[in-house]
DNA sequence: GAGAGATATCTCGATGTCAAGACAGTAGAC
DNA sequence: GTCTACTGTCTTGACATCGAGATATCTCTC
């Protein structure tokens, strides 16, 4: 078993700190920096489509929500974890840009309703393939039965949070 | 085992792309959602020491360097995985703190060198001690073991970006 | 049906990040 | 020794995010 970063990481920190113990950080700062990677790697796979992180975030959620592919700004900033502000932001940007269209919701006159255009929704089904590609291969060094085992445990750390 | 915002994330995309294998997304798509949530939860902690999770990460790469706990800014943004320009804007306001110090590099008149002042040091251990406490209950779902089988899948997925 | 509290969305100012490029200094090849 | 490519740090401008607060509307209780 090669040492990573995050091997280094710990090494340091019992030489540094022998009274502590840090294995939380075998796992966790690998949550983190493993995130920072994919970030990076989902930013670059997007680039061929024209869109931003962010911008996938948003038309991800309306593309699942299935046809007529519209949610409240509420639906969407719940489903993308950011806050009100920055989802307001963009769906601006998002309608100047074409791909998502805004209108008042009928039965709630507080609301909006959000829906993908036709330009939006290609866009997002183009680009979701592709992801799936390459996060194929950032997996291919795991079978499937460890994929499976990975998964159940990050989703028992995960429960707490989504409730 | 129940059911997680994943879970209903990839239930929703076989609704709507059967066509599509989304099973990548079990893993991935944890790892970025789990980061997010301790993100925000490491931001709650550090604010009961006055220190932003930014001030924490490059602090505690000082100290993990051990005396005199010193290093360059390219050693420092190799560290924390930001861009230069950030490194630089970090420590142009940890210096204003008062929570490290800049000299130049005696063997490399490019160079600079950053340390940590007591100051500085004592913040980070106090925060670092505290980080791992509440860490420590974040992973207090999984036994020992799992956590080890968890940590060693995620180096496997991490060791191709740390090279 | 009136009032209080909750909810949905948006506005605004501050801030941290990135990308690209500038600049000084170093190191290797010839 | 000098030239060229590289390295280390900093500067700048654009931009996405957050937090706090404003406004309008809904809902529940009495």
């Amino acid at each position: 078993m090669t040492m990573d970063e995050v091997d280094r990481l710990v090494t340091s920190w019992q030489q540094e700190r022998p009274d502590l113990d840090v294995t939380p950080l075998q796992v966790l700062s690998r949550v983190s920096r493993l995130a920072r990677h994919l970030d990076r790697a989902r930013r670059a796979s997007f680039a061929e489509y024209d869109l931003e992180p962010w911008e996938f975030d948003v038309l991800t959620a309306l593309r699942r929500a299935g046809k007529p592919y519209e949610l409240s700004p509420g639906a969407l900033l719940r489903a993308t974890l950011v806050t009100s502000g920055t989802m307001t932001n963009r769906i601006d940007r998002l309608e100047q840009a074409g791909l998502v269209r805004r209108r008042p919701d009928p039965e709630d006159r507080r609301g909006v309703l959000v829906s993908l255009t036709d330009d939006g929704r290609a866009r997002v089904d183009a680009a979701f393939a592709d992801l799936l590609r390459r996060e194929r291969e950032l997996l291919a060094g795991l079978g499937p039965d460890e994929q499976k085992v990975l998964a159940d445990l990050l989703r028992t750390l995960l429960t707490p949070f989504d409730t």
